[in-house]
RNA sequence: UGGGAUGUCGUCUAAUGGUAGGACAGCGGACUCUGGAUCCGUACGUGGGGGUUCAAGUCCUCCCAUCCCAGCCA
């Protein structure tokens, strides 16, 4: 249990970990979060974040925050800012470890030197179009480059002049010289460095040089002390490469890279590409629409950062690619909110009932808890009248066996107030009902009475006079099916959009909820959780649904 | 006739040659001033064939299925 509690859940990783301390190869565990500031982090993230920072957390060791800054034609400091906001928001501190990959360009452009001095590397003259051709297939070795067996001396002189700028974009690259026959294609003299007369957003214009991913990476890792990088599945045909560069040069260490399966959610996709595609052609309101799987659509949405990190724990961390049901973050966002939520009345689709025996004009307040889970939430204050509002659902003129809610003649619980019993139905012309007669029992007031009469039924209300207007915005999957990627011939995740998964309602609340601020976590008792949104104001609140309220009775198909 | 990986309840994940366990979802019940929460109970799994072993999810072997790789992206 102990044991449990502070190095968190076992997995193949904290294995490996465990292995290394034991057998002393490593005394402190250091890790890192590598995202390239070219997109807004989303829920896949949250994985490795948690990973990382949680290992670092668990062993008492430390987790850089690196930006693998290498292509700077794709990158913008409106995603470092982004990024770094999102982190400290899941909860994660990176003390003074910052550090950009282009902090090591120095560093990097001297182990390159390096690397041609000892014929490990070479300038390449090939056209992008010729190198493709010459890399081979899957199924075919490559064919080695003409340039491949230049001296070092000429090597040396050449990429000092690409260095000063001296070539054209695409004219020239540095390439590893390992294998053109390799199976893995990554080891067909895989190109280091590339010419980009791109402006930097740390490095400025000082480079038209740029390095690539694999080779970076690796050396960044080494140079930082990194005993563990962890990365997903994808990059495990780079290991090799990874190792190769590492081998062949003095670095500070050689850190072990290790492999998992990313994470994959059922009713929505995962890839910056795609989420951009999101974006860019209007069929959600930006990064940080609530329906979004991004950190900044969770955050919005109301997703607790504590419950993200709860289903990181419990999803676990295993090497075969899986896809999670979307079931357990709903699980884990109840989980939390249950616990912190500041329960309120609020009727979405209202039905007027007036209380006969109730004094017309006299409004009392009741006391109400704010938190049943949480005492220490205290109570409020709510009004209630001669004339309230249900939820229209809440009443039935007909009701199926097992129905307990209100129906002619039946008597239901208001929730804090009193017992209500329906007297007579009202109806407009074609039949639709407007209003209900009821009446209260003045004995039960708060919601019992003393002859220990069983009511079965409880339902949330508003008193008419004093309700406010809210909106609420009811969210639901993004897409209709649960793996929108495997698509029928001839369409694409689009056409699985769901043009109802938002939809915009005007609402009623208890009037406490005009001073609602943004971020604010409710349960509307009954109903769901809301949060209010960064939209909301004073004179008109609005809510986001985060998630609703678990509901036995309608799954059993009897609504 | 390329290389690299992965197959355990519906889903995710543990078991490191020794009782296949947990969580979510499901189902049933208790309880409840939220048909919420809570509590209890229940069903469901080692991709397939051979082999080694007293004993195999785990080791060997063959097969099958799925995923990743041909950016001067990461």
């Amino acid at each position: 249990m102990n044991e449990k509690e502070s190095t968190g859940v076992s997995n193949f990783i904290r294995n490996i970990i465990d292995k290394d301390l034991a057998s002393g190869k490593h005394v402190k565990i250091i890790t890192r979060f590598p995202p390239e500031p070219n997109g807004y982090l989303h829920i896949g993230h949250t994985k490795s974040i948690c990973l990382n920072f949680g290992i670092a957390r668990d062993y008492n060791g430390i987790c850089h925050l690196r930006f693998d800054d290498t292509n700077p034609e794709a990158e913008d400091v409106e995603y470092v800012d982004s990024i770094m906001e999102d982190i400290r928001w899941l909860g994660w501190d990176w003390g003074t470890k910052l550090f950009f990959a282009s902090d090591y360009y120095d560093k990097l452009y001297d182990y390159a030197e390096i690397l041609i001095k000892d014929g490990k590397a070479f300038v390449c003259d090939l056209s992008p179009e010729e190198m493709n051709k010459m890399r081979g297939t899957l199924t075919q070795a490559g064919t080695e480059s003409p340039w491949r067996n230049r001296s070092a001396q000429e090597n040396l002189d050449l990429f000092r002049r690409m260095k000063a700028g001296e070539f054209d974009e695409g004219t020239k690259t540095l390439r590893a010289k390992i294998d053109m026959a390799s199976g893995n294609i990554n080891m067909r003299d895989p190109v280091i460095y590339r010419i980009k007369k791109a402006h930097h957003h740390r490095t400025g214009d000082k480079w038209c040089i740029y390095p690539m991913y694999d080779y970076t990476h690796c050396i960044s890792d080494a140079l930082e002390g990194i005993t563990h990088s962890i990365c997903t599945l994808e990059f495990e045909d780079h290991r090799p490469l990874y190792d190769w560069i590492l081998d062949q040069l003095p670095v500070p260490c050689h850190p072990q890279q290790i492999e998992f399966a990313r994470l994959n959610m059922t009713y929505t996709v995962m890839s910056k590409r795609l989420l951009l595609t999101l974006v860019k052609d209007g069929h959600v309101n930006g990064w940080d629409d609530p329906r979004m799987p991004t950190v900044a659509g969770m955050r919005r949405r109301g997703f607790p950062a504590a419950a993200l990190r709860e289903l990181s724990e419990r999803i676990g961390v295993a090497k075969a690619s899986s896809i999670v049901d979307f079931e357990l973050l709903q699980f884990c966002v109840r989980e939390e909110l249950n616990k912190t939520a500041k329960r309120v009345m609020a009727v979405l689709d209202p039905l007027e009932v007036e209380i006969e025996n109730y004094p017309d004009g006299k409004i009392e307040y009741l006391e109400a808890d704010n938190n049943p889970e949480d005492p220490s939430a205290g109570k409020r204050l709510i009004p209630f009248g001669r004339h309230l509002l249900i939820e229209r659902y809440d009443f039935s003129e007909e009701p199926v066996k097992g129905w307990f809610r209100l129906a002619p003649g039946a008597e239901v619980r208001f929730k804090h107030a009193y017992y209500i019993t329906c007297k007579e139905v009202l109806k407009d012309a074609s039949g639709n009902i407007t209003k209900l007669i009821c009446s209260y029992d003045p004995a039960s007031k708060g919601g019992w009475s003393q002859d220990g009469r069983k009511i079965k039924g409880t339902v949330h209300w508003l008193c008419k006079d004093t309700a406010i207007n809210i909106e609420t915005r009811l969210y639901s999957h993004l897409f209709k099916v649960e793996d929108p990627m495997s698509c029928e011939e001839g369409k694409t995740f689009l056409d699985y959009l769901d043009p109802d998964s938002l939809v915009t309602k005007q609402a009623w609340g208890e009037p406490s909820l005009s001073e609602a601020k943004a971020s604010d976590a409710f349960q509307f008792l009954r109903l769901a959780y809301f949060t209010a949104d960064y939209d909301t104001t004073t004179d008109k609140p609005v809510f986001n649904r985060v998630v609703t309220l678990k509901d036995s009775w309608t799954k059993k198909g009897k609504a």
